[in-house]
DNA sequence: GCTATCCGATAGTTTTGCTGTCCACTCTTC
DNA sequence: GAAGAGTGGACAGCAAAACTATCGGATAGC
């Protein structure tokens, strides 16, 4: 198929195709005959796709979605550190802060990390990312949120475990590589979600809205004496 | 104090500073003898904090930031709707899509909502961004992902309960506000980071790295014969 | 009175993610 | 083989977001 139609089937207009084609975010279509006419084919179709729900729903940076469509393209690399990637090209490498209340966080998470028995390679990404966010609530709201990480992280381990179920499940390799990639950035999306609704449960359980929970008694009849 | 302190305390330049006060992220300093010597005082550093986790931290846009802070700051704002609120501007609207996907995953989606009881209002932003993601999911990856949405909302009640658990704990009222707040927002990147290290110890338990997990024997002793 | 600082307004900058224009070329259709 | 629509690539332009820099008048504190 040609450009046009590329772009009326997957709904992307030619101009943003264009661009995704520049950062190289999709491969150039096969120049057959000559060097203005390219052919583009179901991989591309599925590709443009791929870029279009990381950036659209997954809110993924056009960097950060050619870093891992980098990883995944690069056979290279096993699944075990491609699922690790995703989130650390989408996070920013935030420098270092160095204050006390970050080497506290960092001490809080990595009991939290021994105490579930976690063997994680030495300082991913998503340590230090998880160490600013305890760090902050501290800073913010004192300890009051403190109790909430070990609970997070039982939730994180059962989440975690479900995915790799998931994704193992997938007899190609390629559709594998695919699968972790979507599932790790979109499950963050669905399970934020998810949790605000739960939220909103819980919350309306615990203080029942008194016109949603239980309809109104009717009022009193002004006819009757 | 005045605004070079506050900057001091904070490590907000005064640039961004006077920034926030345009934007009215910052309510104006105290304007004591003249109308341009301003005073700031402590409730202006926890705002100034405040805000800055929300931005940096939490990934929040200045005008969501707006919004949930005019939230906060209204009394007449209920705490329930308060927790609610925040995602629900950090959410683009998202304008609504029709096509059959989209309806699939609706029904799915209320599925699990009717499966765990949860009880919603009607039409809630954070229904519309998991169906959203349940439709890209089915899109990019056929149905693959499609068992994962039932344990992510288990794991999700769970979460919320810690949530207003930890909520409803505080005392004060304003104070329990900013709590609800900054738990939703940071609590949301608290999570993923963790599902990203159990992520990989799931991960390198199923798949153990040769080089890591069980030491390499001692190689061959080329001086014996 | 003198100097350093301050406040507020306005304009400028940088980054990101497209979008629009142009042009030479090519494919189809007559 | 000519016309006219379509194609690919380069490049410039644009809008939004989040700051950042400068300026002018006023004030504080000595």
């Amino acid at each position: 198929m040609r450009m046009a139609e590329l772009s009326r089937v997957t709904g992307v207009p030619v101009a943003t195709i264009k661009y995704y084609l520049r950062e190289g975010l999709l491969p150039r279509g096969e120049l057959t005959t000559s060097p203005n006419q390219a052919r583009y084919g179901e991989e591309h179709v599925r590709r443009l796709t791929l870029v279009r729900s990381l950036v659209e729903v997954g809110g993924l940076s056009i960097a950060a979605v050619r870093a891992v469509l980098g990883a995944i393209d690069d056979p290279a690399v096993p699944l075990h550190d491609t699922l690790g990637l995703t989130i650390d090209a989408a996070d920013a490498p935030a420098p270092a802060v160095d204050d006390p209340l970050h080497a506290a966080a960092a001490e809080r998470l990595d009991a939290i990390v021994a105490e579930r028995g976690w063997r994680l390679s030495p300082d991913p990404l998503a340590r230090r990312a998880a160490i600013d966010v305890l760090a902050t609530m501290q800073r913010v709201t004192g300890d009051r949120l403190a109790g909430l990480a070990t609970v997070y992280a039982e939730a994180a381990e059962r989440i975690a475990e479900a995915d790799l179920d998931t994704v193992t499940a997938v007899e190609d390799p390629e559709t594998r590589v695919e699968t972790a990639l979507v599932g790790t950035v979109l499950g963050e999306r669905l399970l934020a979600a998810l949790r605000r609704l739960a939220q909103e449960h819980v919350s309306a359980q615990r203080f029942p809205p008194p016109s949603r929970e239980t309809p109104c008694p009717p009022p009193p009849d002004p006819s009757r004496p």
